[in-house]
Parts: structure tokens; C-alpha cells; sequence
DNA sequence: ACTATACTATACCGTTTTGTCCAGTTTCGC
DNA sequence: GCGAAACTGGACAAAACGGTATAGTATAGT
């Protein structure tokens, strides 16, 4: 059961990490909520900062997986994904293990542009905005690289106002502001 | 010669604050670079908590009314305003002090939302958003609070990407998705 | 000159941090 | 059942953490 270990220190990690913060969460605390020995952290990840890597490649795939898929089903046709994403937003949102985006979290901790941790996060970023590229050329919009990076900015700013205000409306507002680039082409 | 210890401290914090975040700068760090006993930070700030408080709000006031002076100049006439605020920021981030937002850091590092770090970070922002009004009214635009709150995210949003990717185009190119927002009313 | 205040230097406190070592136990494939 | 691998628990280390205590110095205003 070599796996069972490894993902419960991994999920346990990413929960208390995007809770608490990286370098507020120490590696006791997450030994003691997943139920873990010490030494089987070390003997699969080597150090924290292991476990950090492989905890946001996780939530990378995932994430990006969730928004897609979510997506996808609340868009009816393909030239609505764009909008639809704003939905699937609002959802994240308000779900109660939202505490902002922990690849934003994780730059601002680390923000050496040379740091392992920075470059995950960079490369997370760097997923998102090739969905929200998809999303653009399916909607075929005349300038999709010019309209996705526009939506994009949308997005951090929409999750950063969310974690920051908790308004539930965020996700909304932001939605009205992409229709009208949207409307624009 | 009170002010200038306090003075000092307040501005190596926020200068390592900055660049390091918070949690993972230590006290004995800034004494060392600010040159100063430990007694004298604990009988002006009381414990590592009012030092951030203090520097916060220092960096609050002052940049808020850098963002509106250097906003002022650039912008020609009154109703440029919300534009040339993309090239103050984009100013900001080409400085080599940038390191992200430390409000949104803040934010990131400390984000139950009764913890006063994060509610001194929630009052700036909307210090930045009041000045973004403010920059709306005196435009003239036709939905003030609407536009508004959309450019602020974009602010937000080109904030982030700033830091994330270090990428020099970024405040221009939201400068281009504000001008679109701002003509459709 | 006296006094209040700001400040310094240093030692110290208890806690927490990441990470190591090791001997023993469980679990799994064959 | 056997051997290998995974896992355990606890002791331990060295450093860093925030914060306190103390004793003494510098610098003001009056």
C-alpha cells in the first residue's frame, strides 16, 4: 500500500498548505493529520520542498482537468466556453475549501523567479492560460491569443478579489467584464 | 531621534517583507539590516505582528498616493485618467523593488479573514478601489461603480501576472482590454 | 545638574523548525 | 512460508523562531 501513503501525505499536504500557507504549515502537522511517519515523507519526497513539487503537480493536473471538464458541461455551445469558465469560477468560489489559488499563494511565498516551487507555479499558470487559449479558438474568436490573454488577467484578478473579499458576486461581475472584450472581439 | 529608529524599522521590514514575505522573515534579520536592538522593535511595536501592521500601513498611504500623483501627471486630460493608471502601474512593475503586491502577499500569507494582517490588506484595496472610482468619475463614465470595479480587477489580475511571469507587456496589454471596457461604457 | 526617555548589548527562555538515525514491525509478492 | 520492501515510532540534532530580562549608555528638555 506504498500508494495509499504517498497520496494521503500529498492530499493531506495540498489541503493544509493552501489553508495555511507553505512555510505555515509544518511538515508535524501534516505527519500527524495524514497519519504518517516521518521518515516515509523523507524516503518518497526527500525534503519539504518535494512534497510541495509534488503536491502542486497534483492539484496542477487536477485542477486544470476540473475546470475543463466543469466547463464543458455548463457551456451549451462551443462559442460560450469563454463565458461559461466564469461559471465554473463562481463555483471554486464558493466552495468551502476555496482559500484563493494555491499556485498564487505559492508565488508569493516564493518568489524567486529561479525557486522550484515559483517555476511550478509559473508552469500551472502557464496550463490555465492554454485552456482559456482552447476555449478562445472554439469560440472562434477573430484575435483568440489577444481575447485569451485578456480573459486571463480576468481570471487572476476575479480569484484574487474573491480570496480577498469573500463576495460572492466576484465571479459574476467578472463574467459581464469578459462579455463585453468578448462583444468587442 | 525616535523617529528615525522607528522610521528605519518600519522601512527595512517593509523593504524584506517585500522581497521575502513574512512569515519567512525573521526578526533578527531586520534588527541586523536596520541596525537596531530587539527592545527597541518590542517597545514601539509590542510583537512581529504590529512591525507588519505598521509597515502595511505606511506602505498603504504611500502608495496609494503615488498611484494617484503619478496617475495625474501622465494622464493629459481628466478623462485618461483610468488609462494612464496602466501606465503608472506598468512603472511600478518595471522597478527593481517589484515583487507583487505585498497586500496581496499579506493577503496570501495570512487569509482567515479576521486576522488583522488581512484586514489591513482588505482596507487597502479598498483605498485602490475609492481611487479607481475616483479616476471614473472624473472621466465621466457612464456607470462609474460598474467600470469601476471591472478595471480594478484587471488591475489585480495584471498585478499578479506582473509578478508571476516578470513579463514587461503585461500592464500594456491590460491597458488594451481597459481601453475596450472603457469604450463600451 | 537632574531626570525622563530612547536606545544598546547580551544573555537567555521555551518552542518550533527541518531533517537524521535506528531498531523493530507490518505488509506484500512470490 | 520467505524475503524484500514499506512503514513505524521515538529519540535526537542543530538551528531558527518570537519574545523577555537585565544592566547600562546616550541624549534630550528643563
Amino acid at each position: 500500500m506504498s500508494l495509499k501513503k504517498k497520496d494521503r501525505l500529498v492530499d493531506t499536504a495540498l489541503r493544509l498548505f493552501c489553508r495555511y500557507g507553505y512555510r505555515a504549515t509544518g511538515i508535524d502537522t501534516i505527519l500527524t493529520e495524514a497519519g504518517v511517519a516521518k521518515m516515509t515523507l523523507y524516503n518518497h519526497f526527500g525534503t519539504k520542498e518535494g512534497l510541495i513539487l509534488a503536491a502542486l503537480e497534483k492539484r496542477d493536473e487536477e485542477h486544470i482537468a476540473w475546470l475543463a471538464s466543469e466547463t464543458q458541461t455548463r457551456a451549451g455551445a462551443p462559442e460560450d466556453g469563454l463565458l461559461a469558465l466564469f461559471d465554473t469560477l463562481d463555483a471554486w468560489f464558493a466552495g468551502d475549501e476555496f482559500h484563493g489559488c494555491p499556485f498564487l499563494k505559492a508565488s508569493g511565498e516564493f518568489d524567486d523567479h529561479n525557486d522550484p516551487v515559483h517555476r511550478a507555479a509559473l508552469a500551472h499558470k502557464g496550463h490555465l492560460l492554454a485552456l482559456i487559449r482552447e476555449l478562445a479558438d472554439a469560440a472562434g474568436a477573430p484575435d483568440p491569443a489577444r481575447i485569451a490573454g485578456e480573459i486571463y488577467m480576468l481570471v487572476e484578478g476575479a480569484t484574487v478579489v474573491a480570496q480577498l473579499t469573500g463576495d460572492r458576486s466576484t465571479a459574476a461581475r467578472a463574467k459581464q467584464a469578459a462579455e463585453v472584450l468578448l462583444a468587442a472581439g
